[in-house]
DNA sequence: AATATAAACTAAATCGTTTTAGTTGTGATT
DNA sequence: AATCACAACTAAAACGATTTAGTTTATATT
């Protein structure tokens, strides 16, 4: 059971290893190999099982078919799903992909970036955490492919495929004050991650308009759940004016739930909800609750589209791309009109 | 910005090859370096940033510190959450990991191995498809070091962790008709695979020890979602005397819960549910749902352990092992004692 | 002075491909 | 008979590491 390689399979039928090769590659036509030829060496190579080794091949020319996915975190379902779409495009692709949750730590994304750097890896698709500007502009300057998905990083001209954010948290406060709400709780992470800076931003214009008061909750990514359960109850508490609550993420939205049913209170005649977010959660939560939803499919495709252009132009100029996505709004049972 | 290797680094110091290799791999005392070399050699590798390149090593080495891991849907949050496990445990152990959904497919999921397989990759975590045994002999027959997760292959002796699927359907079955319930339905999958046949037995036995009678529903995985519900809506009300349902796994009992709200069946006052796999939503749901919860974080590094363990001792005997985990039943509102 | 021992280092082969710059042989053209 | 064109093929370098089997130099021992 020895390894099978061109060598042997040249050796066995007396050509060179460059026949071989060439066959291997669909090269045959184009580099004058006889038909007959070209049938022996298919033959032997079925007979044999032959597979090219993927590291000399990749050691000889410098591409690995392979890139990297870099998310916040793949048990997350919003991540998931994206892992999946991009996934399958891949793979059509003949693309293999690495991947790696960053749970938002900055340190830990740096070092699965330059691990898979090392690796000789084609591509990136990066979730970047809000300090990892000197390995993006690594990444630029080392000219290789890479597109950030989800957030931003401000100042830093990329690839880039994001939601609108803005327009889906306004649309979601509009939602809330058009049917009658007035105090509206914001609750965040208090990392400065752009798709949460302009998520606030939204929420903020929405309440303006409107003359209303804004009010927070900032909790961090790395708080334990029940930590971050606590923390809700005692807002709630502490501001009994509030009739409404934006979660400005998905789990921050379950956190939410999980709160509320703690206390006890009644959504949405006790507190309205809504999150960012969509999933079979809010879907099926009683009452279910209304969300902004982002396009899973349309940020996977454009992204993975928007990286493998990259990688086949490589060496031309490398023009940065930035596409801004619309999220729907889904109006549920959570934000019903205000009864007074 | 040209390569850095250590051919460079070497001919700038004016040392060979070797010595650096034997500085960048910390053999330098091993090997005799003086100390004095080995800090001239790793200030400069500092200097120029220099880091081996992996697909050489992995030419060279036969080993490219790489494992793949074929879930069935990385989108699904049972198979999310051991992903996020065992990539922590891999990348810990300085693994990066290939990672492919097949889907239940099983063409995809045997050109998804074949396609890794050329790859040379260390080891596979699988959760194979029912009719993969040649792929997975396959990789006996080529001493490739591979363990199955989730279910196994009968009839093939293989590494493999699994949850005792007869002893968790067991007993939910058995609570419920402790509970009083008599009429329970068993909502499954119709391909037969391993988990799902376990589960199925573990039902009918608890049913045969009370004499009760046996109901089936079952579906297929490639079913669209839709379908599935409405395939179960039917089956309810073509069986008017069931008081519960049995979900055999996670998803179908969340398209349950999508049938049950359509039909605006009340749980458990009108029929009693119990589900495969603990989630968020089971856990939030309005009645919480009683279910077998899996040890996710225990399924996932017991997985990487043993293959991490393969891995090393290559060549040496393989034996297989087989670790069997116990599932938790965590009893909710879904299936309260039956009213009479 | 010859030899042994140890410390510090290295030349070159090797892993399995791809690719450049050929070579060889045959028949047609002058 | 010499030249050319073309078809069919190939030798060998290169990619960047690891590793074996050394070599060289200095010091200690007889």
């Amino acid at each position: 059971m020895k390894k099978v390689s061109m060598k042997n399979i040249a050796k066995e039928l007396n050509v060179s290893i460059t026949t071989v090769s060439f066959v291997v590659n669909g090269r045959n036509k184009e580099k004058g190999i006889s038909d007959a030829t070209t049938k022996k060496v298919k033959d032997l190579i079925e007979k044999r099982g032959f597979n090219p080794n993927a590291s000399a091949r990749a050691l000889r020319t410098g591409k690995s078919n392979t890139i990297v996915l870099i998310v916040e975190d793949i048990a997350n379902s919003f991540f998931g799903s994206i892992a999946k779409n991009i996934e399958a495009a891949a793979h059509k692709n003949g693309y293999k992909i690495f991947y790696g949750s960053t749970d938002n730590n900055n340190y830990t994304s740096e070092s699965l970036i330059a691990n898979m750097k090392n690796s000789g890896v084609d591509g990136f698709i990066i979730t970047p955490t809000d300090s990892l500007s000197e390995e993006i502009l690594n990444l630029k300057k080392e000219n290789i492919p890479f597109v950030l998905i989800d957030r931003i990083l401000p100042g830093i001209e990329t690839n880039n495929v994001t939601l609108d954010n803005f327009k889906g948290a306004y649309e979601l406060t509009k939602h809330l004050v058009d049917n009658g709400y007035e105090r509206i709780g914001f609750i965040t992470l208090s990392e400065g991650m752009s798709q949460m800076n302009d998520r606030k931003r939204g929420y903020q214009s929405a309440l303006k308009s409107k003359k209303l008061k804004e009010s927070y909750l900032e909790v961090k990514f790395q708080d334990d759940g029940l930590f971050v359960i606590d923390k809700i109850v005692e807002y709630i508490k502490d501001n009994k004016d509030l009739d409404s609550l934006f979660f400005a993420t998905n789990y921050l939205g379950i956190y939410g739930l999980e709160a509320l049913q703690k206390i006890k209170l009644k959504i949405p005649n006790d507190i309205a909800v809504v999150s960012f977010d969509d999933n079979t959660l809010f879907k099926l939560n009683t009452p279910s609750i209304t969300v902004a939803s982002q396009p899973i499919e349309e940020i996977a495709s454009t992204s993975i589209d928007l990286l493998l252009k990259n990688i086949n132009k490589k060496g031309k100029a490398p023009q940065c791309v930035s596409v801004s996505l619309k999220p729907t709004i889904i109006i549920r049972n959570s934000s019903t009109k205000k009864k007074k």
